[in-house]
DNA sequence: ACCTGAACACCGTTCAAGT
DNA sequence: ACCTGAACACCGTTCAAGT
């Protein structure tokens, strides 16, 4: 004879696995990957939980605590690389770790680039950044700065890349085709002549190109010095 | 005798104002400015306009269609700066123009900085950058990573320009002071050295400053050619 | 300490019916 | 062609009451 399942009330058996800040940003995260960001509400996050949505609010700050919360997951698991000591490498390798976790989760990484995180998970990146630099001979006071533009270039460059999506590749051959007519007839006379480049987007290619320049503008800055 | 005003029903009388979609762009600028991005809704900008919320639905693709309504406006205000022929001079004069008017509406900078728009609007700062960097002899193809990264660092930037608000600046210095402290508590040895450097933020300096390092970049590339 | 019922004040959107 | 009533399926959040 099976009950019929009721709703739980006041504190969960002992048995029961206690609900959990890590449960739900997990859970969180399963919610963007597969129905994307506009999909995460108490209530989704909770049902797959099998929770009360209100129950959230007891470890986490409403909807928008639980966004920082996955945005810190997801800097938190970057996984720094130790520097070598060669200025231009390390910034490289740097780069490429943030890009990494930041395309771990495609759908999430609105979240990550454009949350402002006051939390320490943050500061790991920014820390990492600085060693190289200092090591470098370059003092806090330019070396903010620097660390400031190099930020915003990748955060630029990879909101970019995952707003573009897939589609916006180098596969699609038929959506290529198609944006680049709809360019060529523009009007305007330089979009139209150059619309067979605008037309496609090489997001490996176009990330290792920005990262260089960007790498090869601070390296020149600092050696002006 | 001063009838009750009745709600109107069907078209509306002639003398009345038409509801338009520049009404309506309009008046979502205005919820904007005074109650920030996360107070637009169909309801509230339709209150505004003395208006049913569904009327919105036959000027604008939705809410979604209306946001790109608003960032387009934006963009199309933008005022671009004739070119002089000179390649420095001129990035320049476009990268300061694209702040100024992302800062027109710093509530609504977000928009303009985020969404993927389709609209020819999107592209007149595309046609003026491929327009200098073409004068200056660069070739369509090598001209079209260039632009990206050139637009992807003034996203960034600008993006990180109005998340952090006019608290993050330089003249609230309680602020500043505690975030000084905080950063110097990190347990992160360079976080804490630069903690001084960290805590502050000139927005304008910043914005001057990772403009000229793009600038440098662009012009160090192509004449390495 | 943690969970939920009841409740509140909101949302975006469709569709048919009006003029 | 444009507007609205009725309606639907959602939201986030508070607070008191349960265990």
């Amino acid at each position: 004879m099976t009950a019929t399942r009721e709703p739980r009330r006041g504190r969960p058996p002992k048995g029961a696995p206690q609900l959990t800040r890590q449960a739900i940003v997990t859970a969180t995260l399963k919610v963007i990957d597969i129905d994307g960001i506009d999909a995460v509400s108490m209530r989704s996050v909770a049902r797959i939980l099998g929770v009360d949505p209100k129950s959230l609010y007891n470890h986490v700050a409403g909807k928008d605590g639980l966004l920082d919360a996955v945005a810190e997951e997801i800097l938190g698991s970057m996984h720094l690389p130790e520097p070598t000591g060669d200025l231009r490498d390390d910034l490289l390798a740097i780069g490429h770790a943030f890009r990494e976790s930041a395309l771990a989760h495609p759908q999430a990484a609105p979240l990550v680039l454009t949350r402002q995180l006051a939390s320490l998970e943050g500061l790991a990146p920014v820390e990492a950044v600085l060693t190289v630099l200092r090591a470098a001979g370059c003092p806090p006071r330019d070396a903010v700065p620097i660390l400031r533009t190099l930020v915003a270039t990748l955060i630029g460059t990879l909101l970019r890349e995952v707003h573009a999506g897939p589609t916006y590749g180098i596969t699609d051959v038929a959506g290529i085709a198609q944006r680049r007519t709809t360019l060529e007839q523009s009007g305007l006379p330089r979009v139209a002549e150059a619309a067979a480049d605008l037309a496609r987007f090489d997001s490996d290619a176009e990330y290792q190109f920005t990262l260089n320049l960007a790498v090869d503008a601070v390296t020149a800055r600092l050696s002006a010095t």
